[in-house]
RNA sequence: GCCGAAGUGGCGGAACCGGCAGACGCGGCGGACUCAAAAUCCGUUGAGGUUACACUCGUGUGGGUUCGACUCCCACCUUCGGCACCA
């Protein structure tokens, strides 16, 4: 009774390419949606069961959509520049172009085996020259605008990838990808002026339909409100000026810290100080970021030996020099409060400074502070400004500096410039080049010097910059491999010598606006055109995985509201609704084995009777009774279940299944290749929608992709009976209550209820004599975005002319939807004793006399006394009794 | 440490504007079909209890609000994700 999926998977993927099905265009009149996917890289290990799953989601919303009579926007592309295919290509010496190219096929073969409603007139790869381009055009808009410059900064040098790195690509002082250190180290770099946006995108997140990931991307841009303070130093002309949040506390400021970066450390410093400053500093300097991050939880410092004067209490205070004080943040320098601040107080703790309440939790006076007392309070030991609550005492402050001419308003952000230059081959040339001071021909060997002070943009009639030919990808020069191709770099033009910039733009540079290429992929002209941008944006739908919470969507954010200032696009936001979809992990399964190994190994099983140890390696287990353990996984295959246990296949070793996410080295991967030829697309697709909440991390089970499967072939069977025409009202009821369901479950996005829904729709006509021909209709309409092959099958078969793609989705009578009668639970002291059936619109006085009618209610009322009776109709009744 | 999300049968999960907990699927058990197996179909399946019913317990833990709490409030525990000296 199983249907042949292989063919008619095959048939209808035919019939699309043939017809181009999805091919977005717009219509007068029609409304239009614009369903995005964030566009893979194309890596060498091809998809595994989770790529798809959110490609399934935005599948079967466009799916709907369209059926529903919108034009709808469905694209799909590469995201092709990037780290993998370069690496590859130092061991092998194969171009990263090729090997770019050939996964791209792999991805494009496995993508359209799935059966995804894609317009793949308009696929896109960021590689391509005609696209590097635009994103090199972008580049140097924001060059004209000054949002592009470089500068010799303190970079993230990561030297296991030979290049930089953004604050966003590390983790723990390590590269995101690869996992190498990172340190600092000064280097010309180009940077994207992001700083000057973070306003913009930190308020513009507001109106956005997006989970929680708005309020990761409001962090990391970090505003915060304060003010600017200077504060004077003694035998100094200018002051020292401080970033503070909290003014109110001014008065209790009792010493200061000036990073040991900051310009002015050194210059302040006393000479007595001098040698302690100067080495303090040296060391700051070389501490990496993993240091300074995981080691130095202690509170470190130095005294300059220079004093400045509190401006409000006129106090004498020191100025210290410590590396918990960030040179980039803020002024640089901070006034320390240590009564309010915890990191301050741990300071002036261990320096013996002197501590001072300035705010009370009750306005009342307290001496030897045990922490820091952080929150709002009433003001203390602040001169005219006792006794104010905090939030006055900030503004009354605030004022007095301002009108002092020492102090303003200030706000400011965590958030840094985007170091956005890479020293790899594989991105796109970044379009700038500078004047060469040389005496013959550099290409040939001659001493030349580049004047990297001025930059010139490229003509925009000559992009794209394409990259040159390479024998040798390897990177490691802090110039990065494209200084090698000395042709390329270095060029002639009205008899002076001139040198192409030889960083390259990192991986994220073309995702960053990709999204407007697909309104009008082809164009050679402009980036898109206006009518083509007016008739599509903005994004109605953007599902993708929630790593690029900060990254991409950050950064692509940014991007737009830079070309919103140019004019290019209409909206300052690109992306109205964003969700995340989760995870799909494999399973493996952990079991112990004694150190020994295989011969004579005792296998101890599962976790009962073992106990964690400390140990080096592998060995961090032991049985009970002392065995030294190791961990040990088996997959799948090597599992037999014995009563629903699993164990070890021929031993008497039961084993614990753990699910991890996906990979290679675990062993836990299930491609869908597998799956679809053995169990065909449409039942991944209902499989993978089925398995539970998109946003949800999920566990992969082989298992349960059976019982999908026996729903598709149990629909396939029931399309397959003689239809009758009429239909009982039962059956009239529920077909009408899934139709809704499953159109309003796609909407929100529910896709395991709106399957199960269609299960029990199923589950129902399969019992009955006859199928009626409109439940068979209905439920194939409602199938089609899920199972679109068998959906098409279905809908030939009932006699219709291809394709569901486009057929009206179904309708459904709101009448037949609502129970004219319902049964509820009947309670008494609000625990359920029974159950009656009434009218929506029964009386209280009805439903008393029918829940009192049931045997088992009156068994528990019988005899007390009836006090009170609560009864919402269609809901509930209760009886309370004493 | 801070921010965010989540804890429900043997498993994935459903219900959550407070109103019959466990839909749907997997797995298990029993049966039909078969020489047999697979596939398919039917029944059953939270725990305790009962011949059967009744009944008792049950949504991470402890409290609270309510006629009534998986759902709301407070405290805590655990898991996952993010940030991490940002003044």
């Amino acid at each position: 009774m199983a249907y042949d999926h292989r063919a008619i998977e095959q048939r209808w993927q035919h019939f699309w390419e043939a017809n181009q099905t999805f091919k977005a265009e717009r219509r007068i009149g029609r409304p239009k949606a614009y369903i995005l996917d964030m566009f893979p890289y194309p890596s060498g290990s091809g998809l595994h069961v989770g790529h798809p799953l959110g490609y399934l989601a935005t599948d079967i919303v466009a799916r709907k959509k369209r059926m529903q009579g919108f034009d709808v926007l469905h694209p799909m592309g590469w995201d092709a520049f990037g780290l993998p295919a370069e690496q590859h290509a130092i061991r092998t010496g194969a171009h990263p172009a090729k090997t770019t190219a050939e996964n791209i096929h792999v991805y494009r073969r496995q993508l359209k085996q799935i059966g995804f409603a894609y317009d793949w007139s308009r696929e896109i790869n960021t590689t391509d020259p005609g696209y590097v381009r635009w994103t090199q055009w972008i580049f140097l808009k924001m060059y004209e605008r000054g949002l592009a410059f470089q500068a010799e900064i303190p970079v993230n040098w990561c030297p296991g990838l030979g290049t930089v790195l953004a604050n966003e690509e590390i983790i723990d002082g390590r590269s995101e990808v690869g996992g190498f250190p990172v340190v600092r180290q000064p280097l010309r770099q180009w940077q994207l002026r992001i700083t000057a946006y973070a306003d913009r995108l930190s308020e513009e997140l507001e109106p956005l339909d997006w989970p929680e990931t708005k309020q990761k991307q409001r962090d990391w841009i970090g505003k915060s409100e304060g003010a600017e303070v200077e504060f004077p130093v003694e035998g100094r002309e200018e002051a020292l000026t401080v970033f503070t949040t909290r003014p109110d506390t001014l008065y209790g400021a009792t010493y200061m810290v000036i990073a040991p970066d900051h310009p002015l450390t050194l210059a302040i410093t006393t000479p007595s100080q001098r040698a302690q400053v100067s080495a303090y500093v040296d060391a700051a300097s070389r501490k990496s970021d993993m240091e300074r991050t995981a080691l130095n939880r202690e509170k470190t410092g130095v005294a300059t030996g220079a004093f400045a004067k509190n401006p409000l209490s006129g106090r004498r205070i020191p100025i210290f020099t410590a590396d918990y004080v960030l040179g980039a943040y803020g002024t640089g320098a901070i006034m320390a409060v240590p009564a309010h601040d915890e990191r301050d107080f741990e300071f002036a703790r261990r320096f013996e400074l002197p501590i001072v309440e300035v705010v009370s939790p009750d306005g009342s006076l307290h001496e030897n502070l045990e922490r820091a007392y952080t929150a709002d309070g009433i003001a203390v030991r602040s001169g005219a400004f006792d006794g104010q609550p905090t939030a006055e005492m900030k503004q009354n402050v605030l004022a007095h500096l301002e009108r002092q001419g020492i102090g303003r308003r200030r706000i400011n952000y965590k958030l840094r410039d985007w170091v956005f230059s890479r020293q790899r081959y594989w991105g796109e040339p970044i379009p700038i080049y500078f004047p060469v001071d040389t005496a013959g021909d550099p290409r040939q060997g001659a001493a030349y010097t580049i004047d990297y002070t001025q930059p010139i943009a490229v003509a925009e009639a000559e992009l794209p910059v394409r990259l040159p030919e390479l024998d040798d990808y390897r990177p490691g020069d802090p110039q990065g491999p494209l200084a090698r191709a000395t042709n390329w770099r270095f060029f002639q033009k009205d008899s002076k010598w001139f040198a192409r910039e030889t960083n390259t733009m990192p991986q994220w540079a073309g995702s960053c606006w990709y999204y407007l290429r697909y309104l009008d992929p082809k164009n050679e002209r402009e980036l898109c055109s206006a009518g083509a941008y007016d008739a599509w944006m903005p994004v109605d739908l953007y599902v993708g995985g929630s790593e690029h919470g900060v990254l991409h969507l950050l950064y692509a954010r940014f991007w737009h509201k830079v070309l919103f200032d140019l004019g290019v696009v209409k909206h300052p936001e690109p992306f109205l609704k964003l969700v995340h979809q989760g995870p799909i992990l494999g399973t493996i399964y952990r079991y112990f084995g004694a150190v020994d190994g295989e011969s004579g190994a005792l296998y101890a099983g599962d976790d009962a009777n073992v106990i964690p140890i400390d140990g080096p390696g592998d060995v961090r287990f032991a049985l009970k009774t002392g065995e030294k353990l190791e961990e040990r996984w088996a997959n799948e295959p090597e599992i037999e279940w014995r009563d629903g246990t699993p164990f070890l296949r021929g031993r008497d070793v039961r084993v614990v299944p753990v699910s991890e996410k996906m990979s290679k080295s675990r062993g836990n991967v299930v491609n869908p290749d597998s799956v679809i030829a053995e169990h065909g697309a449409d039942a991944l697709r209902v499989y993978e929608m089925f398995m539970g909440p998109l946003e949800q991390m999920k566990p992969w089970q082989t298992s349960g992709i059976f019982g999908v499967r026996r729903f598709l072939d149990r629909v396939d069977g029931l399309v397959g009976r003689e239809l009758g025409t009429e239909m009982d009202l039962e059956t009239a009821k529920l077909v009408h209550r899934t139709v809704k369901k499953v159109g309003e479950d796609i909407d929100a996005l529910r896709l395991n209820t709106a399957v199960s829904a269609m299960m029990i729709l199923t589950n129902h006509l399969n019992g009955l004599p006859q199928v009626p021909r409109e439940a068979a209709e209905k439920l194939t309409l409602c199938l089609a975005p899920f199972a679109p092959h068998l959906g098409e099958e279905l809908w030939q078969r009932l006699g219709h002319e291809p394709s569901v793609a486009v057929a009206p989705w179904p309708s459904f009578d709101p009448a037949l939807c609502v129970d004219d009668t319902v049964e509820i639970g009947v309670q008494v002291n609000g625990k359920v004793r029974g159950r009656v059936t009434l009218g929506l619109t029964a009386s209280e006085e009805e439903a008393k006399g029918a829940g009192l009618a049931d045997s088992n209610v009156a068994k528990f009322v019988e005899g007390k006394q009836l006090t009170k009776v609560i009864y919402v109709p269609g809901k509930i009744l209760n009886f309370i009794v004493r």
